[in-house]
DNA sequence: CTTGACTCCGTACCGTGGTACGGAAGCTAT
DNA sequence: ATAGCTTCCGTACCACGGTACGGAGTCAAG
């Protein structure tokens, strides 16, 4: 308990910076509005904090945006589970799509590579290929 | 042949400005400095900035960044496909954890909003997860 | 009780990949 | 020949996710 934003922003292997960035974007509590000051100007984190900001990273690992981030911390506030659901699934049907996307590019770019290999007579076939 | 900017820009489904933006970028050839204003001070594009432009857009898809993508059509000039080959097999790699990482996320989704499913009950397994 | 590290806060800046704006000049159809 | 698109070019702006800077205040160790 107390820990101050360095200590904080380290638990998490992010930067100061990093954590007030989060601040600004309300992913972490604002510090403003009735911020109590736990004695003089500074503040002092708790596990509270350290769940959010660990949820954060963990949630940008899943491929959530920061807006999405935001309105997942919301949720958790209000307990709506049905559209944290519905959010998880809209997320994976995005995530088969990016990858299928890139697994389309990687058996594109291996089978370039191999033909590439095969002789160094004529254009490259790489370079040729993107030109579809 | 003898397209305008924006026949160019359309052939290759992409806006105008975008063309601009990957000459001043130095994807396509700058038209600064021998730019043969071939009547007056307009330019006009064959098919070799065609198929650079296509180019482009492909090895976009591919997942090259337009940095590497400017390497990439300086190898074409050079034609050096070793390097080339090198990127590809590179780019491959990274295409690799990329989709290990995307994977592992759609994993972790699928099955929190499978288990959030069940009941209803305690905190939501979908927002805890993430906080580890 | 000073020195040096840390904090707070606003604000500016970064890279990536574009998109938009505005003035001047050129082209094209009527 | 004049209206009205295009083009050229510089420059500014956008979203995203940070990162850095600078000044003022605060805290802990020596």
């Amino acid at each position: 308990m107390a820990l101050t934003i360095s200590e904080l922003a380290r638990s998490a292997g992010v930067g100061v910076e990093t954590v007030r960035f989060y601040q600004r974007k309300g992913l972490l509590f604002d510090p403003r509005p009735g911020s109590v000051p736990t004695s003089s100007g500074r503040k002092h984190y708790g596990d509270d904090e350290m769940r959010r900001l660990r949820f954060i990273r963990g949630a940008q690992r899943a491929g959530f945006a920061l807006e999405e981030i935001r309105e997942l911390l919301e949720l958790d506030r209000s307990n709506d589970r049905a559209r944290a659901r519905e959010m998880a699934r809209l997320r994976i049907v995005e995530l088969d799509a990016r990858i299928a996307e890139l697994e389309a590019a990687r058996r594109s770019l291996e089978s370039l590579a191999r033909e590439c290999a095969k002789s160094d007579e004529g254009p490259c076939p790489i370079i040729e290929a993107f030109e579809r």
